[in-house]
DNA sequence: GTTGCATATATGAAATATCGCATGTTACTA
DNA sequence: TAGTAACATGCGATATTTCATATATGCAAC
């Protein structure tokens, strides 16, 4: 179960966290993606979700070439709660990188995920 | 205004965690109430606190010769719910230093505040 | 197998955070 | 004014984090 420092410690990095976010908003976001939503290089924007995959905040799975990343179904309800709390009242905080997203093209095609 | 990275990069250190929630817990504590209930020197505290006020989550008041923390009632709704999330699901978390802070002998009286 | 694209990781340097100790400041008391 | 208790801060040492570059891996198409 991951602790409260854990999971904060995840959130202080300003990538990291905004990766998150986009996520929560998204449901379901590749590394291209958001390479291209934070504009970061491709090993960084890795490397933030390496680590919040292994610290729980993330799952991901691969398809074809792609990897989506989503959030833990399986986080506890008060971590839940912190992210759609803080994502509901901050729309400014990723709204440069939503408009990014929605710009992009050749984005790939999600197939149904057996869940 | 205090930005989410700021928010979650103040909540990612463990002395600051525990003192957070602590102090929305018991509403209003000095440092070396803190210091008894994390068993911790007073300048680390002090530091920890200096920096909790400084990014904007707690302020302070001075009664006599002790320095009272407590949660910035100016904080915005999103971030005083995810301390208030977090603590209701946390108990265990925070649970020894309760337990010192009740059985701390010579605590400071309070005097009602001017609000 | 080879090429090409998406993603992951290793490495070491640079930046940042944290720490303990010593010292400074403020307030109460005598 | 001297002494004591609570708290704050300056400083150097240490630990941790982040980063860019280079390289490795996995998958699909040919």
């Amino acid at each position: 179960m991951i602790t409260p420092t854990i999971y904060f410690k995840s959130l202080s990095d300003e990538t990291r966290l905004k990766c998150v976010l986009l996520i929560e908003q998204e449901k379901e976001l590749c590394v291209c993606e958001l390479m291209t939503a934070l504009d970061e290089i491709q090993p960084k924007i890795s490397r933030h979700l390496a680590k919040l995959r292994q610290n729980g905040l993330l799952v991901d799975r691969r398809q074809g070439q792609w990897v989506f990343y989503s959030v833990n179904p399986q986080l506890p309800s008060w971590a839940h709660k912190v992210l759609a709390e803080t994502l509901s009242q901050n729309d400014q905080f990723i709204a440069a990188e939503l408009d990014k997203l929605t710009k992009m093209g050749g984005r790939p095609e999600r197939e149904a995920r057996c869940s």
